[in-house]
DNA sequence: ACGTTTGAAGACCGATCGGTTTCTATTCGG
DNA sequence: CCGAATAGAAACCGATCGGTCTTCAAACGT
């Protein structure tokens, strides 16, 4: 009933090592195999960043990846196990991204820090993982999953603020509660924004935040010297 | 096909007050319409609450409340009024319960006034306010109706924050930043503790917060005074 | 007391969901 | 070059979804 020739299956190939113009030839099963899931997980990013966790289907992920049901469910044995896999990639881009962001400025202060931070905040990839954390408090079977990934995804953010120079003041459970506060502020934020957007409070809050890292650092300068410094702090 | 004699539409009122034995007789229609869309409405909480907006099926909800579909959708015309209605009434509850809480306080810590705060963003109201604002990101009907609803309910989450002394020091805008800059910072933390709780970490943010807080007061105090005051301020 | 209106019930409908099965195409191992 | 194993496509399945329709009961207006 259906029509193969479509596919063109081999239109010759007459020696080994030459290939047909633009026919991309002999891909390795691993190659098709890793193909086809980041063409699944990328799909899956941009359908939960559109249309949210409860509502990005396998049809609509398959039609975007442009892999078939059968094809997804070769490499993942259910919803749950893509959308994990989804999370751990979100996850580290994320962490990338952060990275290469702080590595690229030589001398950032806390304000350009804060602010790269908060545009990340406002990415895909932390949109995706905010979906993915709101839903796992209803969902017993993700929220498990889901707090593995988590671990090591906490931790390496830790890690990353690390190479913001200021941070060495602090020991490392007081930086991750400082790096948290920020995250679950940009979070309610970004969240906050998208029925109730307020530029200019957004700007004044940057400032705010900026003020409280520096606060921190001041209260703990003073807390480690109890004798009086000079008033030269400039 | 049905036996209606369960019912027993009525064993008799021989006069007008007097009612037979425990069975509520003779509600206006007002009185029933006001119970069922009641019962609903708080069906609809406590099922959000459980499995979040996206599977809070109309099925369940009108299980829990004892309503059947048909009586659901005499008073709502689609799902989506139904959770904006939702959306409405656990507004109003939070409001109310902040400004129960803050009065039956006679002069309130910025500590125990925060701590109030961040327990209230953990209780069911706040939480399903918050599932209704995740899912308005992705559905543009609900976002509309809620924004419209949310425009009220931020406005009055200021207002009740007035009631906290040393408020009265911040302008509109700058109180109204400060305080969405915290509810966004709960909002976040009663997330993420779902799947990575830290209690520790949330004392010491709390405590934090509030001597930031306190810092943002005793500097505005300085600011609105330029010359020096006595330092005798206990 | 009685016809009208409103409240509530529950069977019913098409659409869509996650997941399975069946079958074909491609790569692999020798 | 050829069987075996893997990748991928697509029809298919039962369950469940939001919403409608028909029907009966209760309150209302007069």
């Amino acid at each position: 009933m259906v029509d193969y020739a479509t596919n063109a299956p081999s239109t010759a190939e007459p020696h080994d090592g030459q290939v047909a113009l633009g026919a991309p030839r002999r891909r390795t099963q691993q190659e098709r195999r890793e193909t086809t899931i980041g063409r699944l997980i990328d799909a899956t990013i941009s359908v939960i960043a559109e249309v949210g966790y409860a509502n990005a289907s396998l049809g609509v992920i398959c039609e975007r990846s442009g892999v078939s049901r059968g094809g997804l469910f070769r490499h993942f044995d259910s919803r749950l196990d893509l959308m994990v896999a989804t999370a751990a990639e979100v996850g580290k881009r994320h962490i990338a991204h952060a990275r290469r962001q702080l590595g690229e400025l030589r001398a950032p202060t806390i304000l350009e820090a804060l602010r790269l931070m908060r545009d990340r905040h406002r990415n895909v990839e932390n949109v995706v993982w905010f979906e993915l954390m709101v839903a796992a408090r209803t969902d017993p079977d993700l929220r498990i999953r889901l707090s593995e990934t988590g671990r090591q995804f906490f931790a390496d953010i830790v890690d990353a603020a690390r190479l913001i120079p200021g941070t060495e003041l602090f020991p490392a459970e007081d930086l991750e509660m400082l790096v948290n506060t920020l995250e679950h502020t940009f979070d309610g934020e970004a969240i906050r924004r998208e029925i109730a957007p307020d530029p200019v409070a957004e700007d004044r809050r940057l400032e705010l935040a900026a003020e409280f890292a520096e606060f921190l650092i001041m209260r703990r300068f003073n807390a480690t010297k109890p004798a009086d410094t000079p008033s030269t702090t400039d």
